[in-house]
DNA sequence: TATGAATGAGGATTCATTCAT
DNA sequence: GATGAATGAATCCTCATTCAT
């Protein structure tokens, strides 16, 4: 079941090349030339630079407190040439979270999966571990957009942040569903399941925080045992 | 048990004067006039103004999103008169923090004691009941405030968002010496001082948040009481 | 004959109170209060105070370049004081330079005199030598509004700048009368006036700039010594 | 004798086309377009109408008084489009002294050498006649930039103005040089070469200041025999 | 298609001057 | 008289977006 797992050293080391995190870039579909023809080629090492460059950027300054000029300048290309491959800055933020997105919102579907077949509590305890762990994979599979995500998802849906905002909705969203889901069965009780819900996405956000700051001196595959033990039993 | 509490229509409607949320703004002493004479009080007026512009500004579309200019016209003064009374946005917003500020840290410092002291489940419980609710009071009653601080806590530590780091910073700080306490007294045992502190703040931050955008249908004190459960009992 | 002038320590030492060197600070007239009174005194410190700050400034950073803020703080007084004094920089400037300026006119007069009542070359030669050294007693015993008009009396008459042309234009008109003076009576031959006027001032000048500017080694007596020289000679 | 100076209408008539003084303006080489081509064109275009622009401003305000909207204003363009040619109005204006700058030192080592390697009276007499006019040559074939450098090289070397005091500074240093050459060689006995240098640079500047003003009624030519007359009579 | 030049609105900050206290 | 608060124009500089080359 796990086989499909990237291994653990892909998620502790880093990334060798840049964006290698980012599978699929999301392109503008109605251009000439063949896929993987030579303009083809060139349009997605372009969009890919842009990308790489204002994702880098971002981290360090901000969305908002990032230019077009700075992303074109740091990607080495023409101003101009930034419009011909997005829209505008929201349009390039969708496409930097477009990937990750997708992964997460798999992961929760399958994960819900999983909990609507279980039934005894080890099922539940199995299922929320599991759930934790492909986050994690997918999360930090992808740490820069995910260090985007939750440096931006708080504040307010304006301009280029929308699509921070979204994503954010959708995962509470469809955790909300997971939650419910073990809700109706029956396996939790004691919380109300939308308390539980955003107490667990907000502690596990807040991990992630400060492991990606360094301020979390154990291995996050360690943190997520702490957290689910957290969730599950409580602190005594 | 919920005596303490303010009465609802106390955090849920809006405060009726301007800022009536903050306490005390701090000002430079050294000016003329006599302290409550009509230069003492059009210097506050101002003050005041020019904070509640920016703290409704800043709710709306960011620190960053919000100009000298905004806040001024929203506040009404000319725009040069901004800069008599802050050297800047980071030092306004700095002014909007610091009464908030100061609440929270007295509450951390008065909790800590209380768990020094204590010495069975019974006071572990009770003193976390009591974190919880004088953090609560303290927070909803500032709750533009800490909307404010929600929204920009996570983002990058440039400009203007300086002082919202820092107190980011001595939040997590005063938390974990509160979770060390406990910790080791042994009133906690399975979980990591870090990672326990930090998902329970995470945890808190995002129900705070959820109930600010009236996404968290019941009560902020019976979410409290719903963490704190889960928190010490888990979610089973 | 030299029994007038102020020994030599006066001119190279450091003038010891705050604008030592401004002999008769200018006042607007009509102002109430007796002569020497409480409030005549006060008028005149603050007057003395403004212009100590302003000349202080106008050094270091131009005229231009000095705010009536920058001059209002220098001074310690209220920035509303400052147009009870003055209607605005250029009077101030005015101000500044009114006593050196009555001190060069009458110098310029005096020497005017001299040389017609001279016939010899000596006596040319005399009434040379004690036009620079009159000159230099003037303008070394007002080192800084010396300096002012040095770095001052090029630039174009703008502004604030105005009196310091003004100043400019009755000095160069000054000294092109003394020239014809003693070109009337056949004692300079080989230059036209205008020519060896202008540059004369313009040695004179440029001299004065590099020792305030502690560029010439040796000391101004000595440099005037070798000016008149090199002029004397040089025009016969 | 005078056959190499500019034909007198080239000295007083107001130049034809804009900025024909300036010889080369430098431009930053890695652009693209080809050189000539209609980029190449426009850019250059730009920057001559800018300096243009600033050039006629400054003579008539002073550097100081001149904003970079004065100038893009005068220009015809857009205030934005400054910051692509020049980094900010420093540099503008040392670009606008470059080209002169490079010819008036190269007239001082070229002078330098010719002082050098001649012996008797007549060889300095000569190289000195030459100094004079070669300067006078490179002065007056820039006259706008040299009004510039006379007007602003007094003033503080703040901002803007601190190309004009290098150009100063380097000015009296090369000057210096000259005569340490001629005092080594015991061509010149009398004065101390600073102050020689000085006087004879302050005379120059003061006589070219009174011809830019109109208010030299002989020819500059005839003034810089005379002034050379005046300096070498003395000097010796 | 790629480039970077052009634009002018918008941002922060300063300033001279007036005026209520 | 003295103070410093208020004002809004002015200044420097940046930015998103468009467009000629």
């Amino acid at each position: 079941m796990h086989s499909k797992l990237p291994p653990k050293s892909a998620l502790n080391n880093p990334l060798r090349g840049p964006l290698r995190e980012l599978s699929a870039v999301q392109l503008p579909s109605e251009r000439p030339g063949q896929a993987g023809g030579k303009r083809d080629t060139n349009r997605r090492a372009r969009t890919e630079g842009l990308l790489e460059a204002a994702q880098e950027l971002f981290l360090a300054s901000g969305i908002e407190g990032v230019s077009i000029d700075d992303i074109t300048r740091q990607a080495g290309v023409a101003k101009g040439s930034f419009y011909r491959y997005f829209a505008g800055k929201e349009e390039l933020v969708r496409a930097l979270l477009t990937p990750a997105r997708e992964r997460v919102v798999s992961a929760f579907e399958r994960c819900e999966l999983g909990l609507r077949d279980g039934a005894s509590d080890a099922d539940l305890n199995r299922a929320y571990l599991r759930l934790g762990r492909e986050l994690l994979v997918a999360l930090l599979g992808s740490p820069r957009v995910t260090r985007l995500y939750l440096q931006e998802s708080r504040a307010p849906a304006v301009h280029a942040r929308v699509p921070v905002r979204e994503l954010e909705n959708e995962v509470a969203r469809l955790a909300l569903r997971v939650t419910e889901a073990a809700f109706s069965r029956g396996l939790i009780r004691r919380t109300p399941p939308e308390v539980s819900t955003l107490a667990v996405i907000g502690a596990a956000e807040r991990l992630l925080t400060a492991y990606f700051a360094g301020a979390l001196a154990i291995e996050p595959a360690l943190a997520v045992q702490g957290l689910v033990n957290l969730i599950l039993n409580g602190m005594r």
